[in-house]
DNA sequence: ACTAACCTGGTC
DNA sequence: GACCAGGTTAGT
């Protein structure tokens, strides 16, 4: 269920279970999973309290006392489950983190898509990732300067997690409709004004997600019609203009937008 | 800039 | 049975 939003409840969610305890065990129960992050380094952090947890865009961090850190990213369908250990485990639990309270935090992940890596030092890793809209330095100067010389459409550029850290298919979708900017415009040639517009829908947008996330966990996947003002609607009326809503596709994925108040 | 790949479930 | 999916990355 992964947007910036998403993530962001979902650490909280994690803060309250994991920080202050120390792990008694991470098992990894997938073979991808166990791939990306084997058995024996998984062992290795065993007795290691968890001080911190940090979002940057949609990864998640546990910071760990040893000063390695755990990375957790949900990518298209994680999330997680909440219980005590020996409490049955959720059909589609992919890893599992217990802890010396008795609490646990399950990857729960029906396409196994998502990924928990352990880093050595908490500040290298995800790096890439750039702004974070919900953060004070986001500003259209900043974003101007990622877009500058790029050529690829908007809608693209906005799903580059190194200019717009956070933003997905959906919300980049929406921001761009707040925003009134035509998703295949080149995000090089867009004014300043257009840039200011779309600094601000994007931090609208994100802002009024979170609070709904807060509100009701899941919604987005049951109440996409209602919810989304472009999103997942094609053939529907625009609710600014009336006139009829597009679906083309972007770098391999779907663009949502209304081709007469979006230019 | 597009395609395939990683995975699996749900929908038409 | 084919096609779609909120993400990311590697390769063409």
């Amino acid at each position: 269920v992964p947007e910036l939003p998403e993530v962001e409840y979902a650490a909280r969610v994690a803060r309250e279970v994991a920080v202050g305890r120390v792990i008694t065990r991470l098992a990894l129960l997938h073979p991808s999973h166990r791939r990306a992050l084997s058995p024996r380094r998984a062992r290795g952090i065993t007795g290691d309290r968890v001080v911190r947890i940090d979002r940057a865009g949609k990864l998640q961090r546990l910071l760990l006392a040893s000063g390695r850190a755990l990375e957790v990213h949900f990518r298209m369908t994680g999330d997680w489950a909440t219980g005590k250990v020996g409490d049955p485990l959720p059909r589609f639990a992919r890893a599992l983190i217990e802890f010396d309270d008795g609490g646990r935090l399950v990857l729960d992940d029906p396409r196994a898509l998502s990924r928990v890596t352990l880093a050595d030092h908490a500040t290298r890793g995800e790096s890439a990732v750039g702004p974070d809209p919900t953060q004070p330095g986001f500003l259209p100067a900043r974003l101007a300067a990622a877009l500058a010389g790029k050529r690829v459409s908007i809608k693209v550029a906005l799903l580059d997690q190194r200019i717009v850290a956070g933003l997905g298919n959906i919300y980049a979708a929406e921001a761009l409709w707040y925003a009134r900017v035509d998703p295949r415009a080149p995000a090089g040639r867009l004014t300043a004004r257009r840039i200011s517009r779309l600094t601000t829908a994007i931090r609208r947008v994100l802002a009024r997600a979170t609070r709904n996330v807060e509100r009701y966990y899941g919604a987005a996947s049951t109440a996409a019609g209602t919810r989304f003002a472009v999103y997942d609607r094609e053939g529907e009326p625009c609710r600014r203009c009336g006139s009829t809503i597009a679906r083309i596709v972007q770098g391999g994925r779907s663009t949502y937008f209304c081709p007469r108040c979006q230019r």
